[in-house]
DNA sequence: GAGCACTGC
């Protein structure tokens, strides 16, 4: 195989000129190392969720195992094997890390455990995940090996829905959503144990959720209330730093059952990682049996249609078995989604085409081979000037093995990497935890409404400075909180924290009675928290653009946004609308959910819902209430020919308008711009923009307003 | 005149 694959590229040299880049053609040679070589086992698969989109389907698919079929294959997993031992440590001890490879049962068997020795006596146990998806899935499952019915004994609580009951005793739950119980009660009273899971993924909210436990654990203790048990589970994780966050606790390791994967090493540097994957899967092609389906890790949509497009060119005159391509990523429509999980015809090799959705959310069965690039698409962010960056980075060498190890769920398998041993060794162990490099502001009002002072709050990793900064600077200008330092909530930053949004769109909506345009106000918002509707393929492009003219405003994208979340609501047929109008079905019915959660919460504060009808003067003044840090000015003042399409930001940086914006055929261009995200990519640009007043900012924030011409 | 990875409340 070895030999084969290095020499591989010379021979099908010819073939792959059809590939549509630029440079010339470089064979690939690969250095092949066993994995039990470099010390290292396969790691984590997860058997336990199904990120299968289509929840019905994984619900029915445990309605259908036989009661004694759940409880043998319960017996089988590795920690039911040692479960006394386990639950003699959790007796001992109130903090443990518990490090469980893939298919340990860990998720499923150790809240069960517990359960049946009444370790959580009055209390209940609560379950985090980082997705949704996976805590109703697990939640259904534990029902089922229970043998009780779902929202019972067993229950999970995920935004928009909550199956549980006083009775619940194990609760699974989004960790956003114990995050958001944690404001009401930040000492966690309903819960005598909290298994924090996935704890290796450090989203924001476990890495906040830990400090929770910890002020409450000690709180608790100090005020004789019932004590407070703490688990961490993770896959692979960081022992050393996690051991020291939580004062030296004990850390357990379990073992896991995943199949060998064989990892190939580039031997030479690829300096263009598309084509070298598009030159290792034919070389793979022409000889691996054909019921080998293939999974390649690649950055973006873009990206994966172009690759699409260069697999089925070469395949017209490759040599192997026919081919079937499936994309794979998140802003594919979920019917065109669902063929990844489904049998190619006999004799038909699949080749799937994936971002880093199918590192962890997703798991596809019956992969024996994964073509790793080696990159992913990460989002930053820049306090100073509020930016947004999108940018293509080496994954962590904890990514690398993940993708590597969907090759083993169901038999051994074999990983590619695009990139040589000595790139895999120079990588950092871990990504970048999400707390470091995104925006604060929701983060640092859900602190301060649950009563902690932010410089205090133990954090595992410390945020730079600066975001913190900007963040607390920004509540401050939003008037939640009285002070930068030691900050306590206004009665405006307690409603604000009550909204799951960004403090910018709650401060708008609680503006919007004022303005008379509370009506508008949800349903902006509403689409604003949620993913760009607009539905663009790359094949039909112009009639996605045509379409998208009949809810065009002159006064900028979020009126147009308005048009199409009111036309949405009007619809009888929408996803056949949807369709017609190269909308995304989706987002908007999420959009809907969303405005529908956010009414009921005006509702509680007795706010008055009202519409200014085709006032959007009104609904724009009122946007500006909660953005307005988020002006542009015309370069060199309006009028300048050479200045169009030109702007500086309230920060002092240069920006432009998007050339998707609504305003881009405006002429002449607008003098004064608000806009809802700056995104830098080559540039700098401003998406989500609506024309304003010069004079607005000056009614609705004066004191911003006289900064900002201080420093302009 | 350009293209947005992935979660979550």
């Amino acid at each position: 195989m070895d030999s084969k694959y290095t020499s591989m590229g010379i021979e099908n040299g010819a073939k792959t000129n059809g590939v549509k880049r630029k440079n010339g053609v470089e064979h690939i040679k690969v250095k092949k190392i066993k994995l039990a070589n470099e010390g290292t086992v396969a790691h984590n698969i997860k058997v336990e969720t199904n990120g299968h989109n289509n929840n019905n389907v994984h619900e029915n698919k445990i309605v259908n195992e036989k009661p004694q079929d759940l409880q043998e294959a319960r017996r089988q997993l590795p920690v039911y094997m040692v479960r006394n031992r386990l639950l003699e440590e959790i007796k001992k001890h109130d903090t443990m890390i518990l490090i469980g490879e893939t298919g340990s049962g860990k998720t499923t068997q150790i809240p069960q455990l517990i359960h049946e020795q009444r370790l959580e006596g009055a209390g209940a146990i609560a379950v985090t995940q980082p997705r949704r998806v996976a805590a109703i899935t697990i939640a259904l499952r534990v029902a089922a090996e229970m043998n009780t019915e779902i929202g019972s004994i067993v229950g999970y609580s995920v935004r928009f829905e909550d199956v549980t009951s006083p009775r619940t005793k194990v609760k699974y739950m989004t960790d956003g959503m114990l995050l958001r119980e944690a404001i009401l009660d930040p000492l966690l009273k309903k819960y005598s144990i909290v298994v924090l899971d996935e704890a290796h993924e450090r989203t924001v909210s476990t890495d906040v959720l830990f400090g929770i436990v910890k002020l409450a654990q000690k709180e608790r203790n100090e005020k004789k209330l019932n004590p407070l048990k703490v688990i961490v589970m993770s896959a692979t994780m960081d022992v050393d730093s996690f051991k020291k966050y939580f004062n030296n606790c004990p850390v357990i390791y379990l073992e896991g059952r995943t199949y060998p994967v064989t990892i190939y090493h580039s031997k030479m540097k690829q300096e263009d990682y598309q084509y070298a994957a598009v030159c290792t899967i034919f070389q793979l092609h022409a000889t691996a049996p054909a019921n080998h389906d293939f999974l390649v890790f690649l950055t973006g949509q873009e990206e994966i249609e172009t690759v699409m497009y260069n697999i089925k060119q070469i395949a017209k005159e490759a040599t192997g078995p026919p081919i079937r391509v499936c994309p794979l990523y998140a802003g594919l429509p979920p019917a065109k989604q669902l063929q990844v999980w489904r049998d190619a015809p006999p004799g038909t090799r699949k080749i799937i085409l994936a971002t880093n959705i199918a590192e962890a959310s997703v798991t596809i069965p019956r992969i024996q081979c994964v073509i790793d690039t080696g990159v992913v698409k990460e989002r930053t962010w820049s306090g100073g000037t509020g930016a947004e960056r999108l940018s293509v980075r080496a994954t962590s060498q904890a990514a690398c093995w993940q993708r590597a190890g969907r090759a083993g769920r169901t038999q051994a398998g074999a990983a590619y990497r695009l990139y040589t041993a000595a790139d895999f060794r120079a990588r950092p162990m871990h990504q970048t935890p999400e707390i470091l490099r995104c925006p604060l502001a929701s983060t640092m009002l859900l602190l301060i409404a649950a009563g902690v002072e932010p410089s205090t709050f133990p954090l595992i990793d410390t945020p730079p400075p600066d975001s913190v900064k900007a963040s607390l600077s920004l509540l401050k200008e939003l008037g939640a909180i009285d002070s930068e330092v030691n900050p306590k909530l206004t009665v405006i930053g307690k409603k604000m924290s009550t909204f799951p949004i960004e403090p910018k769109y709650s401060k708008v909506l609680l503006c919007a009675p004022e303005y008379n345009c509370l009506d508008e106000a949800l349903s902006l918002i509403a689409v604003l928290s949620s993913e760009n509707v607009f539905h663009t393929p790359m094949h039909k492009r112009e009639e996605a653009i045509k379409m998208k003219q009949k809810f065009l405003s002159p006064l900028g994208d979020h009126i147009t946004l308005l048009n199409v979340f009111k036309a949405f609501s009007k619809a009888p047929l929408k996803k056949q609308w949807c369709k017609e109008n190269y909308l995304n079905h989706k987002n908007l019915t999420y959009a809907c959910e969303v405005r529908q959660q956010l009414l009921a919460i005006c509702l509680k504060l007795n706010m008055t819902v009202t519409s200014c009808g085709q006032a959007y003067d009104q609904v724009l003044k009122c946007l500006l209430c909660g953005l307005f840090t988020n002006c542009a000015w015309q370069r060199g003042g309006a009028g300048g020919a050479r200045a169009a399409g030109r702007y500086v930001t309230a920060a002092g940086a240069a920006a432009a308008l998007h050339p998707a914006s609504a305003l881009q055929a405006l002429r002449p261009p607008p003098p004064a711009l608000l806009y809802s995200e700056l995104l830098v990519t080559g540039r700098s640009y401003m998406l989500t923009v609506s024309a304003i007043q010069p004079q607005w900012l000056q009614q609705v924030a004066p004191e911003y307003a006289r900064r900002c011409r201080a420093n302009r």
